[in-house]
DNA sequence: CGAGGCCTTGAACGTCGTCAAGTGGAGTGG
DNA sequence: CCACTCCACTTGACGACGTTCAAGGCCTCG
């Protein structure tokens, strides 16, 4: 889809430089994690709902999302993941899963055993504080969720999280200028907005009307004015929490 | 309003013991914690917004809730707070507040500046990690109001959010049977719920009528029907990952 | 060429928001 | 002790944003 983007480099190293700096030191270590690597299909489920997991995975190439689906049947989405997150860090320290994590489109992605990463942590104290750090952005990250879909009109509930998307895949580098991946389909949009299928599709007419955004049959989407997206949205990215980038 | 509750126990033994057990040598270290004490009016801000804080709260008495003004002037609740809880452990790795956290009622608040929490971890590794797992409920409390509020309607919201304040305030020990202090106004309630105010009042009066609940004048919330109102709310305790309690 | 996703469209309906007004209790001050 | 004010709660009417149901078009892939 896009190049796999300096190809040098580590996906977990671009993420965790992309929050907090590393050491070369660090670097190394992490390159040197022992993980078992798989590929997996589109749609497949990672984690689910109730397991205990014993090791965490790090997606490597493609795109995941958090989930669970409620007694109803309604499914919702609490959140996307790229190359470099680790999205079930959390079972380090919660025994049980509620929600579950599956992939959007095929991926590689690379499991490492809770005892590994324990370990690993306590030999590298800071990283396992930028670990911290990261389960505190995802929080920060599920809270402007819980305002967008909470007290957020559809247009711009849609329009922030294109802005959110862009500000994350731009920060590790998967962006390609003001275009970006973006393999959701508008059902899994409306699992994450709390809308309906129906309702995204024609907001996402909308949007494109007003020449906010562009998008193309695979999965690309391009922003045509930024300013007017951040503003539709009401975007502020304090809460993506970034490392600001060196010039 | 209620009992301060076995008089003898920190609060902040109490909540970490909801979620975790601790050794006689922690209780002891926590005791002697060095804070500094203030009580707090009503609707008072303790942090807002884009500070950058050098100590943590920790909630003695009262209430507090985390909280965000958009752009717009819509304001939406994040998370309500209760004695034991730390609500902003989570600037001990974070700079910049990326929401406000105030009062909701007059409250007892005690501030430890984030070196001293740091201290603390690192002579208590064990307590640091369970700061840690405290932030990730905190966490998994925030994806299920995104599901919430996305997927589930103004009834069964509303169902939800008692059954979650019933269960956080029982684990620890601040119930007095099937009632509890709910100190907050509708709305307050509307904030929290992504609903308006209006609605929320008339919500409240549809769990009344069917004898799922029952308010009294001075914010006690007594529930008349757990099971049905479990069942209304769709309510599963998983993500509140509490302790099991000891028969 | 057929099947299955995904996107798109139209129409009817419903939950919920907005506006506007009114009630009732708690605290204040004369 | 009685206005008076303030705030939380309540009610009614109306309209809007978004859902549901149902159907059709398009592309991809086997």
């Amino acid at each position: 889809m896009f190049p796999a983007g300096h190809a040098n480099s580590h996906p977990l190293i671009r993420k965790l430089e992309s929050i907090a700096p590393l050491s070369d030191d660090e670097r190394q270590a992490i390159v040197t994690l022992p993980m078992t690597i798989r590929d997996l299909n589109a749609d497949q489920d990672i984690i689910r709902d109730q397991d205990r997991p014993s090791q965490c995975c790090l997606i490597i190439e493609g795109f995941a999302c958090r989930y669970k689906v409620l007694p109803g049947g309604k499914r919702q989405i609490f959140s996307f993941h790229t190359p470099g997150d680790i999205p079930d860090l959390q079972s380090l320290h919660l025994q049980v899963m509620d929600h579950s994590l599956g992939t959007l489109v095929r991926s590689k992605v690379g499991f490492i055993p809770h005892e590994t990463v324990q370990e690993f942590i306590r030999a590298h104290p800071r990283i396992g504080d930028i670990f911290w750090r990261d389960t505190l952005i995802d929080a920060a990250i599920f809270r402007e969720w819980v305002a967008n879909i909470g007290r957020r009109e559809a247009y711009e509930r849609i329009a922030h999280l294109f802005c959110e998307l862009f500000m994350r895949l731009r920060a590790i580098g998967l962006n390609d200028g003001n275009s970006f991946p973006m393999p959701i389909t508008q059902s899994e949009l409306a699992d994450a907005t709390g809308l309906s299928t129906v309702h995204v599709n024609r907001t996402m007419q909308d949007l494109r009307a007003s020449g906010l955004i562009k998008t193309t049959k695979k999965g690309v989407v391009t922003i045509l004015d930024w300013e007017a997206l951040q503003k539709a949205a009401e975007f502020d990215p304090t809460y993506l929490h970034l490392q600001k980038r060196a010039a």
